[in-house]
DNA sequence: GCGTTTCGACGAAGCGCTTCGACGAAACGC
DNA sequence: GCGTTTCGTCGAAGCGCTTCGTCGAAACGC
């Protein structure tokens, strides 16, 4: 392996010369420039990132953390790890994969300190989160991907669940549907801290009381079986319902298989809008669910630039965001039965779905 | 942040000895390591990972490459990842995720040169597949996540594609199916030189053949639509068959939804079989699915741990492994129509599945 | 009892780079 | 025309560790 010393003698500079072409941090003259790149290039010349990064103090890797063997790696969490590990190269970083349950925060730390890494992505972040703190008191730059009950000061990138609600609930009204219950993950979930869960009914709930519509709420497993009780429930709560918001792609699967084998059709006698799903999930029914797709890419890109622009001074401060859920057409939402869509003006509510679309 | 020589001043020890201490390469008398552990205690003292692997020429940090956007990380790439990141991790490594794409070997020859990583792990092997060659060029640590055509001297762990379809035939005919197909990816994933679908079919073939069986191949786009149509073809093509192997998941559920559009009921009237499946998808079917569920975690667990046999010199060489897929009982087996199922020795054929069972 | 091992600890030389201060020479000001 | 600035370059001092050679002193052999 040549060092930069080599090439420093290959081009007839001195080692400084070299460093200062490369980083571009001091000027260089165009001809020395030109010796310093032949030089480099006759020897293949690659920049060792350890005594970079130990001269510099600088780390130009980033931690990704996300909960080892907890929900496991889903499909929405794939798309983020994938778009966060793509973008964190397109920027010069590398990003290295931490399992590490959410009780694990000294060891997080002690990490960083290492030197390991410049700064971490929390995913999984639960309402009250030990993580945080420990990293917010160890002064170490990381960003949440989801939310801690109390947000300032604490970088974030997240899912809107308050408009993907509001949003899921406005499409359904729009196609005359009154009532709309709502499949929830588990009260398990909810119950240690898992703030989707929770934001999600907040919004829900809020969302059909603005409207002056009665919430009707269900919690569920992540299994079919479970998927198939809710459905149940819902139906002996309210046997007039029309519509089902479901916030679990593996109940919602049970959801399908109960009111199939209740022949309730859907979705003339029964609309289905999942929401907050994996890509793909939509087409591995009959029909193919409507869902409101979970934005996992956007949010890896935005985590990571958000991360970065901590991390790195020179980059311009990027803004906490939220990410409403896009509509995704399937064929598992009508408009209600006996009622005649009404247009509204705007949100995805406004876009009937392709395959039921009125005129 | 403490160095090692304030830990060394603070023990009244050289800074060399702190080192030995540390690493355990030369002895320390037990007076002194308690002296410099206190000291480091105290301090609560963190050693630099780039000072270390510059001054010892080593990396702990293994290198994951992916494709990125090609096929995406799926559940049984999931499962992968995240048992190799644990593993890596339970061994001092830390694992880091670069997508790349097959053509991108260079850029990724030249990362491992500038001191990245020590060794890297290579998803989604190609038959023929230039990264492998330029790794091996280069002399970089590298295991293989699947096999090129020739494995001679190239380190490698796999699915043992030959047994799992030989086992799944086994499984059917043991239930007295003998008009058996099989649902494989797309063409043009085969003509890509994507392994599986090569070895699959072969291994399918194989198995029919040596049990004077006629095979029956159709290859799958990965889309519900593309398994209507295979089983369409299947059924056209032999109407006789009473049982599918499938290897393309999300084909498996266009299939199921074939089936049910012309009323041929699962299991009583097809049997399905679906093989080197992700964890959870066999749920996500009324009625779910049996399958062959791919060994992800295994081979993530293995192909860190051979990895690291080759980085690190120290460690006991691991041998190549080929992993079967292990069966998973769901409902979707069941005897063929007017068989008497015949119990048979050995392999996961020998057990029918949980809720099918014969007495 | 004296030469020889063995043990435990030390000092110093790097690992390959970044970065600071300095310094000639050319360009500038008036 | 001479002091002053600017530009491009250089040398050297680290960054925090590993590791080699060395060297007292205690333990050993006969």
């Amino acid at each position: 392996m040549a060092t930069m010393q080599d090439v420093a003698r290959r081009a007839q500079v001195s080692l400084s010369t070299v460093s200062y072409a490369l980083s571009g941090t001091r000027p260089v003259s165009a001809d020395t420039r030109r010796r310093i790149e032949e030089a480099m290039a006759e020897l293949g010349y690659q920049p060792n990132a350890m005594a970079r990064g130990l001269a510099s103090r600088r780390s130009n890797v980033l931690a990704l953390i996300y909960p080892a063997m907890e929900r496991g790696l889903g499909g929405t969490v794939a798309e983020f790890v994938d778009a966060a590990a793509v973008t964190a190269r397109e920027n010069g970083y590398h990003l290295v994969l931490w399992p590490f349950r959410t009780t694990q925060a000294p060891e997080i730390r002690d990490l960083v300190r290492q030197g390991m890494a410049a700064g971490v992505l929390l995913m999984e972040v639960a309402l009250d989160d030990a993580r945080v703190d420990t990293l917010q008191e160890a002064g170490i730059p990381y960003t949440m991907i989801g939310r801690t009950r109390d947000v300032e000061g604490r970088p974030s990138v997240d899912i809107d669940f308050e408009q993907t609600t509001e949003d899921a609930v406005a499409h359904l009204v729009g196609l005359g549907h009154r009532r709309i219950g709502f499949v929830n993950h588990s009260l398990a979930s909810r119950e240690s801290g898992y703030a989707p869960t929770f934001r999600a009914q907040e919004g829900y709930e809020a969302a059909m009381r603005s409207r002056g519509l009665a919430p009707v709420v269900v919690h569920s497993d992540e299994s079919p079986r479970g998927g198939r009780a809710a459905a149940a429930e819902l139906l002996e709560r309210d046997p007039e319902l029309t519509a089902l918001v479901t916030m679990n792609e593996i109940a919602t699967f049970g959801v399908m298989v109960e009111l199939q084998s209740r022949r309730i059709d859907v979705p003339s006698q029964m609309s289905i809008l999942s929401i907050v799903t994996s890509p793909g999930v939509g087409e591995m029914t009959n029909p193919p669910l409507t869902t409101l797709h979970a934005p996992g890419a956007e949010l890896g890109r935005l985590g990571v630039l958000k991360l970065l622009s901590l991390v790195d001074a020179g980059r311009p401060a990027t803004p906490d965001v939220l990410i409403p859920c896009a509509l995704e057409p399937g064929g598992s939402v009508a408009p209600a039965p006996g009622a005649t869509p009404r247009t509204h003006r705007d949100g995805p509510g406004s876009a009937v779905d392709g395959d039921t679309a009125s005129s």
